[in-house]
DNA sequence: ACCAATTTTGTTACAAGATAACATTGCCTC
DNA sequence: GAGGCAATGTTATCTTGTAACAAAATTGGT
């Protein structure tokens, strides 16, 4: 099988073999698609890979001036369709924060909680499993936003 | 003393006097502005009073508007300016999911984890305390957002 | 009281982020 | 191959947020 439980959380923080990240999540991404029944266009496929390879947030418009390069679009809704499209099936997440979006590095461990560590010295984002404590009863929760701003380790050391 | 650790945490969600809301929370934003030495001038006071009165989450330009009825400026940078300086001390947060900000009901209990329960039926933003379980080690946390969208206990019997 | 330094305000002009609305094309099913 | 639905193409606009600089007010020192 595909995914053990993200071993690293903090992966994203060290060097690693970028080229795995990519192609184990396309392939993920491939059988979330095949086995729900969602189209996995070509656009869509290609938003996917920019962001899988860029392995940090984007911005739609960022994303869009790559596929402008590529001649495949270069109008805003063609970016944010596919970009939600991608978010709505937990492929990728918006990281509230910034305004930005970013790869799901493990979609197939889904339904989790997701939550994101953003290091303000490099950018770097990694997302992590975190689990809401004790919210009130009487609250039906149906999404969580959980983004947590601060230092990695080399860039606390960095600052020292 | 002015403030219990916030009695009901889901109070937002419930008919209450909300005069007594807008008047202790003036109070406390008094104090602290004095014992900080910040400068709660009229333009940041009215946008506290605007925020506290309107009693959910309001766009910048929102009370831009009700700023500019008043006299008080109609460019965007005085909102801004006025609503970050209420973020910054503490005064007023930030909610991600809707590009919006909102009064803190108990501005001196501070320090503390803020999350929000956002209903999305009835648009009403609870905030209430929560400490993030368990982040790894290796990443220094400076400031969290905790955001949950779901359904008040009214919005969750109306819909079914 | 006066000066210098700092903070706050006023204003212009944009930059950045996002979506509504509608036309068109492609895809699947019958 | 006709009808229905999903996806794309396109226009235009709307919302959100800031950089940059000028002017005024406040503070602190002497």
């Amino acid at each position: 099988m595909a995914h053990e439980k993200n071993p690293d959380p903090l992966r994203e923080f060290h060097p690693h073999n970028h080229d795995h990240c990519v192609s184990d999540a396309m392939a993920a991404a491939e059988r979330i698609c095949a086995s729900s029944g969602a189209r996995l266009t070509p656009v869509r496929r290609r938003v996917l890979e920019i962001l899988l390879e860029g392995h940090r947030p984007m911005g739609a418009y960022d994303v869009l001036g790559r596929l402008d390069e590529e001649g495949l679009g270069d109008k805003p809704p063609v970016a944010y369709r596919a970009l939600g499209f991608l978010v709505d099936h937990g492929l990728a997440h918006r990281i509230e924060r910034l305004n930005a979006f970013i790869a799901c590095p493990h979609p197939e461990a889904e339904g989790h909680g997701a939550a994101f560590l953003i290091c303000r010295g490099c950018g770097t984002v990694a997302e992590i499993t975190a689990t809401l404590p004790d919210l009130p009863e009487g609250f039906r929760v149906e999404r969580t936003t959980v983004e947590a701003e601060g230092l990695c380790a080399a860039c606390t050391e960095k600052a020292a």
